[in-house]
DNA sequence: ACAATTGTTAACTACAATGTTAATATTTAA
DNA sequence: TTAAATATTAACATTGTAGTTAACAATTGT
């Protein structure tokens, strides 16, 4: 699967779309459900959906483990690699603030060094 | 500061924007700086760089701390705040996986429970 | 005062994103 | 076989985004 940086960050730069992750996180859900909650028309929807599933964010299939196999209801799911890759580029930029922390104690510590007779 | 989600996810929708925020992980640097090294005109800087400012995601102001005094020298600097909206999210959606697994335990145990005897 | 440096704003063009309704599968039910 | 239900794709209009060059502001140095 390639979850590149750039689809998942444009995917959830979209209000609508990250609505939709979070009404997945709950509980897998049908095209037609997520675009009621949105209160949006299906082909919205239905593109919205496109970008999620292209960028790796969800994906989609036929309801198994189901008693009634109806073959048109297909539920929408979360897929959490892009979340993994999006939290090591966080991480990797939120390491600015320990670097600078570290750099100050250490100016810190040769000032009081200097200062100190 | 008003960092809200929703201009933070778009600013760093763009290459280009994310490319500076690596940039700036670094050091702060001047706005022309950042210009060459993204390969881009001043004025496509100067808007992505509005941008950056609007989310909260950077702070511009002029070189303190230096001996020579020029108004004109204007460095960039990241924001920590946005990022730990970010993170939040972050942390609330990748919380799906662990209810998930927690779920399955449930599961697990109680079908053990019960084909027990 | 005048020119050079640094950066932003203005005006414009090109292209991508988002929504709508209508048309097109596909599956289920009468 | 025909109709209903579910969802997607097609065609279109509207808006937003990102780039360019030219004009503008502010600061520094001769």
């Amino acid at each position: 699967m390639v979850t590149n940086l750039d689809t998942t960050f444009a995917a959830l730069a979209d209000p609508t779309r990250r609505q939709v992750v979070e009404l997945l996180r709950e509980r897998p859900r049908r095209a037609g459900e997520l675009a009621a909650a949105c209160a949006l028309s299906g082909p919205a929807m239905s593109r919205h959906l496109r970008v999620l599933r292209a960028s790796g964010l969800v994906k989609v299939e036929v309801e198994e483990e189901q008693v009634e196999h109806d073959a048109r209801l297909r539920v929408y799911r979360l897929l959490p690699e892009p979340f993994v890759d999006l939290q090591a580029w966080l991480d990797q930029v939120q390491a600015f603030w320990t670097d600078q922390l570290d750099a100050f104690k250490a100016h810190i510590e040769r000032t009081q060094k200097g200062e100190h007779s």
